[in-house]
DNA sequence: TTGCTTTAGGAAAACGCTTTCGCAATCTAT
DNA sequence: ATAGATTGCGAAAGCGTTTTCCTAAAGCAA
């Protein structure tokens, strides 16, 4: 068997009490008392028993970060690990840890979070965006229990949750053309009942609008490299030639790109690109595209650090955290 | 407070050994009591606190793993992430829980292994290549503590372990252009003292050896679009023309793709390219590569479920799990 | 000195389960 | 009918901590 509190307090001459305030670091404790016991710990490569203790102080300082894994999410969606890379920091810094659990995807969500709070076996909840719906949404307000939601716009709750400002984006992106000098700029969105994409016209839209220019064109393609690249191919041909181009997501920049070079114009000088997001295929593009990205690494810091607040202090109200959209200049945007 | 075990039996109207025995399922309470038992339970939504359940067995069905994390890791590194998937969805169908825990970059693994051990915070630990260390390796084999490593080939040990073949993936690729009728075969190494990039290698000799052929060259290079288009360049140019390149990452190959094309030569008519990995990014290379490729999906799955019979059987001796490389052809390469 | 306060440390209950052992009650074989 | 085996369930100890009280000793003011 292995050691436990009661060979050191018997090695130390003390009682098991004494030594659980050492180890809590309880201020009732004399420092030389402290100090042989700790010494004794140390000679005996005690470490207390984390099961017992957790059961003790009903607690685990255990995060769940639940969330929809399948095979080769870890290529299509980078981002989620990021944000679960950034929480883990946090958490580990602040004494937690950090468990995944994947909601089957014939389970729903608040089944799965009601199980996990009645069975105690997590003091919070991270519920990455993909792993939510409705039930959820209704289930946890009522529960008072510590949680966080990422990154799931048209998620409605009165929930503490954190995401992007995807508008902001938008609008970052609009700027930094008309800051470069494009006057012309055209905008190629994703599907029309994208949130994301409708988002990301809205900043487009309120900056034109504000600088008192006028679109070239808004167009809807699906997000594949291929039609993209017809549609861009159509806005080229246009009777109005754009100077630059707003693709709303890699994809579309990736056709856009293909276009414009059958075309026989050159990147960045004759046409300007925009695109969001940085995946890490963008930086094997030619050229590697300008962005508005978003620190997704630093959402998870974000999120974590926002539910231990939480779990420290259960009267926190309602918050809500947007990180903020930053701009990454590469080779396809130029002072003109 | 919540509902406990004592709730249940006074409602059932028995007693809190016999709830126990029916929530694990024993064999010596009969159909009825059973039932009953697990109506109130039910009724009540009783779920076993998990805490004192862990407490009480002496496990914690938590397993966890170790690996480093740090920014921008799952772009550069989503191998990683699918391994990590895979195990987390075999470990949930076991019963168990995955958790994961980042060495930082100046802590020595092996002392995050002992304190893991001694706090027994997990029941097992599954340890990614890149949280291994020569202090690991001496620590484990006596502890008898179950555990498994991933895709390290180079760590030595007699540890129960998990990882790809890198030279049978070499002869796969080199195969696979030789059946589609290539006989003049250039292949493209990453860093001299790369392990995976020696074995890769080693597997293309042998094969050439065994069918007799001679190899056009064999040229080392950094691993950078830049750096490998010049090689390839110069390969193209050098006074035996091969008809097929295998590039031995994906890197490489993108380098390759450029300088071919450059040389106004048709890809896979002219000179066909393999190389390895299903990286996301490949999808969007022009042609898309074929691969020699592994699944590490399956990798993480092999892996829990290892660690698992290992756990459940503790005398299990060593094992050693080896995944077998697939070949994903696309459009790279072709029958001449 | 006396009585009061403070301080340091110990005794024991508590946390919610599991598990061993024992004991009736029932069944089975003779 | 009786002894032995079997079955179904309960009592209670145990898991290794924390935490609440309590007490003895020490400190202090008068």
């Amino acid at each position: 068997m292995s050691i436990t509190i009661k060979e050191v307090a018997k090695e130390a001459g003390v009682s098991i009490s004494t030594v659980s305030k050492v180890i809590n670091k309880s201020p009732t404790i004399s420092q030389e008392t402290a100090k042989r016991v700790e010494d004794v710990m140390k000679k005996l490569h005690y470490y207390p028993n984390l099961r017992a203790k957790n059961f003790a102080q009903k607690s685990t300082k255990n995060i769940i970060f639940m969330t929809r894994l399948q095979k080769d999410v870890a290529f299509m969606n980078p981002h989620m690990f990021e944000i679960m890379c950034g929480a883990q920091k946090t958490l580990a810094a602040k004494g937690y840890n950090l468990s995944v659990l994947s909601i089957d995807s014939d389970a729903e969500p608040a089944d799965e979070a009601e199980k996990i709070i009645a069975q105690k076996s997590a003091d919070g909840l991270i519920i990455h965006g993909s792993a939510t719906s409705k039930g959820l949404s209704l289930l946890l307000p009522g529960l008072n229990f510590p949680h966080i939601i990422i990154g799931k716009p048209d998620f409605e709750s009165q929930l503490c949750w954190i995401d992007t400002n995807n508008c902001l984006s938008g609008e970052i992106a609009t700027n930094h053309l008309c800051n470069c000098g494009y006057q012309n700029i055209a905008f190629l969105c994703g599907h029309e009942e994208d949130q994301i994409s409708a988002h990301r016209l809205q900043g487009f839209r309120n900056v034109m609008r504000e600088k008192e220019l006028t679109p070239v064109c808004v167009r809807y393609t699906d997000s594949s490299k291929d039609a993209s690249c017809v549609v861009m191919s159509e806005v080229l041909s246009g009777e109005k030639m754009p100077d630059a181009v707003i693709c709303e997501n890699n994809s579309i920049a990736l056709g856009s790109l293909k276009a414009i070079h059958d075309f026989g114009l050159r990147i960045p000088e004759d046409i300007g690109v925009i695109t969001f997001d940085n995946y890490p295929f963008s930086m094997i593009m030619d050229p590697p595209p300008t962005v508005v990205n978003i620190d997704v690494y630093d959402m998870g810091l974000q999120a974590a650090s926002m539910l231990i607040r939480k779990i420290k202090n259960p009267s926190l109200q309602v918050q809500i955290y947007t990180t903020l959209p930053e701009l990454i200049v590469r080779g396809s945007t130029v002072n003109i």
